[in-house]
DNA sequence: CTGAAAGCGCTTACAG
DNA sequence: CTGAAAGCGCTTACAG
């Protein structure tokens, strides 16, 4: 198959459809763009002769003098990781409805990149998602002001923050495991850039402590199934009966590894992961996990934005909930946490 | 938290480095453009100009000129789909490693919205990559007329395509069913636009034949678990004893179905799917699959929007394979497919 | 090697 | 309601 891409019709622009039209540009721009400041007639006239052309607007071309692209940044730690997926799905979903298309990029867990990456984007987005950044405050800050910032998983003063309320699901938890004869909790933990991770630990820490529980952290090398592997000896060295994930991946490899060892779970050993995310329902047993709501956190951000474009140089929000709501955590306890049976002790 | 995002200083331009270095505009991007073509002395002067006032170059003002956008789209028929995290990876690793950033967007499956977008994307991009694209071929070689387009899972003339061959990963299927004694073997459909799943539902049809193997096609409503789930009483009522299915979502809704209604997962009756998505290997059984080069396909795809960039008007390639390449499919056994027990007869 | 000019395709006050 | 002009931030022949 061999076929030639031809020059053919170099694309028409809005002077053509002028000439045709028989009409200034200037007209044609407006008749395209704002109906009802233009007679009727030429209006129908400038369509016309746009559909005849087949004429579309550049997009590009109509951004340098308004300032406004039409599309939004959003940058991930990590495109693999399915935790991101439903946050692309919700900015995407709510964009979509908005007329902004999303423009995607990875940090690669590198928080240097990550501002490199955001700074290269910043020209050509109207503003910018930072889920779960890598990138300092200050950084982050710096970023927001030529163009909004939102970001998700983080506080940052003076940022439109989104952050789903981790209380509420790792106070389940505990609750949960205690019930269930726990003494000592574990907690995996994610990167250590990573805001969420601490907040993660901190929260499950005292929620621990209040219940008179023990509790230890175990740093991990990666947060991947890979990870959650090479965690699985320090964590059955430690003496826990519990360990919560700072995110599913972890989980499902910590899972995998201590099946390997002959830990069964959850009879010697409770799994809980963070994020529900794709397939954490399909391992055998199911993993119990803190469910994040991850689409709701990545269609807030695109709000966030959408907000601050609509009214510049307002105050910024933060979102987050206490109490019933859509930003909330919650624990579904699924087959790989319960009683404790053959090491009790 | 409230804090004002001020105008501040508004981003520095070329003019303003200019005036500082105090040379020309036109110096100021050719000495940050194409150094070389400056003295060293005026380089250096316009360098630190532009790093006291921090300045980056506007991509978009760039791009009104030179043409290049330095992005590339990128549209899914469904984000929600895991089978695309693969693609979009693939195509993001070549991006990042060529300065280029990936748009995304979706078609819902419909191949009208998937035109609208393409052709919104149009003037923002350098050229367009089309996954599983569910748009008429008529309406693809439309949108290759300004800036080159590429296909994955599909042939259109005169079109960059990449298409796994899928003839590998299915006579080993087959090999595999008739070989533990499979006599019946279903093929659960994907969308009727998809060109793919016709593909593989012909080419399990002749090799199927081919070893003297009854075949059936069962159509199913949406390519997603949904989707295999209800499609369970039709297979089940066909009589046959294996499924392939045109993906891994619909086989894993299939199997959750079918344990609910008393089926066992291979005693009675085989599935395999296709692509081998994060999270096929977590089920119960695990899920044997056909294997999708589904990484390779989104980088070779950005390679030939690449290649079609730097080498314009030139002829289409179409990329596939026979024999062993980085684009063959190949047949994963897990525990979903074997031999037949209980209802052999 | 460097400056002045024209232009990329659009929008938007400004007059009329 | 419409036209002519200036400008968005850059690049690139064209002179010198």
């Amino acid at each position: 198959m061999v076929t030639n891409r031809s020059a053919e019709h170099a694309k028409a622009t809005i002077h053509d459809v002028a000439k045709l039209a028989g009409v200034n540009a200037s007209t044609v721009s407006r008749a395209l763009g704002n109906p009802g400041r233009v007679s009727d007639r030429t209006r129908k006239l400038v369509e016309d002769a746009a559909a005849e052309l087949n004429y579309s607007v550049n997009w590009l071309a109509r951004a340098l003098p308004t300032g406004r692209t039409g599309m939004v940044g959003l940058i991930l730690a990590d495109i693999t990781n399915p935790s991101y997926f439903e946050i692309i799905r919700g900015a995407q979903a709510v964009g979509a409805e908005r007329g902004l298309t999303l423009v995607l990029a990875e940090s690669v867990e590198s928080g240097s990149t990550e501002s490199l990456v955001a700074q290269r984007m910043q020209s050509s987005t109207d503003g910018i998602i930072l889920a779960s950044p890598r990138m300092t405050d200050l950084d982050i800050r710096a970023l927001n002001g030529h163009k909004p910032v939102a970001v998700i998983n983080r506080f940052v003063e003076g940022i439109d923050s989104v952050v789903p309320d981790v209380e509420a699901g790792i106070s389940e938890a505990v609750r949960h495991l205690t019930s269930n004869g726990h003494q000592k909790i574990a907690y995996l933990s994610g990167p250590e850039q990573s805001w969420i991770s601490a907040r993660r630990w901190d929260t499950l820490r005292s929620a621990s402590a209040w219940s008179g529980r023990e509790t230890q952290l175990i740093p991990t090398t990666t947060p991947t199934m890979e990870g959650g592997r090479r965690a699985a000896r320090d964590l059955i060295a430690s003496g826990a009966t519990a360990a919560v994930c700072y995110n599913d991946l972890l989980a499902i490899g910590l899972m995998q590894q201590l099946r390997a060892a002959g830990v069964n779970v959850p009879d010697d050993l409770s799994v809980i992961g963070f994020d529900n995310i794709f397939g954490s329902d399909f391992t055998a047993p199911a993993l119990s996990t803190i469910a994040s709501p991850l689409k709701a956190c990545g269609a807030a951000a695109l709000d966030l934005i959408l907000a601050a474009l609509s009214v510049p140089d307002q105050s910024r929000r933060q979102l987050t909930s206490r109490g019933p709501s859509a930003l909330r955590t919650t624990l579904l306890v699924r087959g790989s946490s319960g009683r404790l049976l053959a090491r009790t002790g």
